[in-house]
DNA sequence: GTTTTATATGCAACTATTTGCATAAAAATT
DNA sequence: AATTTTTATGCAAATAGTTGCATATAAAAC
């Protein structure tokens, strides 16, 4: 229920097309909620459906048209009352987890491997996020209304990672210290 | 993929029911991936089809008779092949973040609401985590090899709810700074 | 005494998500 | 000149996960 409702939201700021909603997802809010194209077409047309946004056909020589889709008033509205809703909390879904339970009946050399390449991906996620951080949000004081709730996220994001980069230190340590 | 491997996970160190399982999942490995009883049972005859885990069939009167399962050697095959595997990591999906980008756009109350919220459920289970620990981790550096995985994942928690609390808090003042 | 909770299993239907495939041309790179 | 990437759309199938239902008893709480 909520990739229709995170479309609508990337469609607040500026019109889209499909193709251009899952660049977007790549760089924005898909930190926080990932969707493929596929799922992004598909969800456009159950939207335009229900009338939350418009279609403006652009015919395009050679390429496919172009479908350039708008919020309508009826899509804002979906949003004002699904903000309204409340709000599911998925737990943490990690097959690392899982990995680490067997510590002690599986060769650890796995393990030990699996948190390290993890740390890799938190750190360059980190990197990432301060990039966007520096680039965006260099003076959060001074933020117009529009963008705090974003700059909030990339808050998390960073925190988060910073908390996954250093536990994966102390796991690592720990994990020195597992007979093979 | 990860689900039968959870459950040969949860087999390691005692044999247990369809049902014992589903609440084992309630209190350990389910912080880190959950699922429902109806899942679990399905998955059960799924691995006893592959060989994965046996059956002890325990008659009851009354009660449906109790299927007991435990691990076989295949199943221990299973897990370890599994762990060499790559691990996948799914990046965070959690409707509060589509809501923050709703900042500026929609009533702030409703957002704000869903952070106080969402505030009391990381504080919770932070306490919950808390508890553990003090009750069963209270010496990590003493911790038997084939504890020291779940320790570490029970650390990740607790640190992934204490960051999560304390960015609530920052999320709650700068969203008082909002124009409603 | 009645209601609720815990034990114990499972099917069926629905919703959501992922993966694989398919097309087609412009633009950029090698 | 040839290859790769980017633009642009979408179907179909498979996998995964949720929700609703169904049954049935014992034990505990009210």
């Amino acid at each position: 229920m909520s990739l229709p409702h995170a479309i609508l939201t990337a469609l607040l700021d500026e019109d889209l097309t499909g193709y251009a909603l899952a660049k977007q997802f790549d760089v924005s809010l898909g930190f926080f909620w990932q969707a493929s194209h596929q799922q992004i077409y598909r969800e456009l047309k159950g939207l335009h459906l229900l009338g939350g946004v418009n279609v403006l056909e652009v015919p395009q020589h050679g390429k496919p048209d172009k479908r350039v889709y708008s919020l309508t008033n009826q899509g804002r509205q979906m949003l004002d009352s699904w903000i309204t809703q409340s709000t599911r909390h998925r737990g943490t879904k990690d097959e690392l987890f899982i990995k680490l339970f067997n510590v002690g009946s599986v060769p650890i050399e796995q393990v030990t491997e699996a948190v390290e390449q993890r740390q890799v991906e938190h750190a360059r996620k980190l990197e990432l996020y301060r990039k966007i951080e520096a680039r965006n949000y260099s003076s959060p004081s001074t933020l117009p209304d529009r963008k705090k709730g974003v700059y909030l996220s990339l808050l998390a994001g960073i925190r988060q990672e910073q908390t996954a980069v250093a536990w994966c230190d102390d796991a690592l340590d720990l994990l020195a210290t597992v007979k093979p």
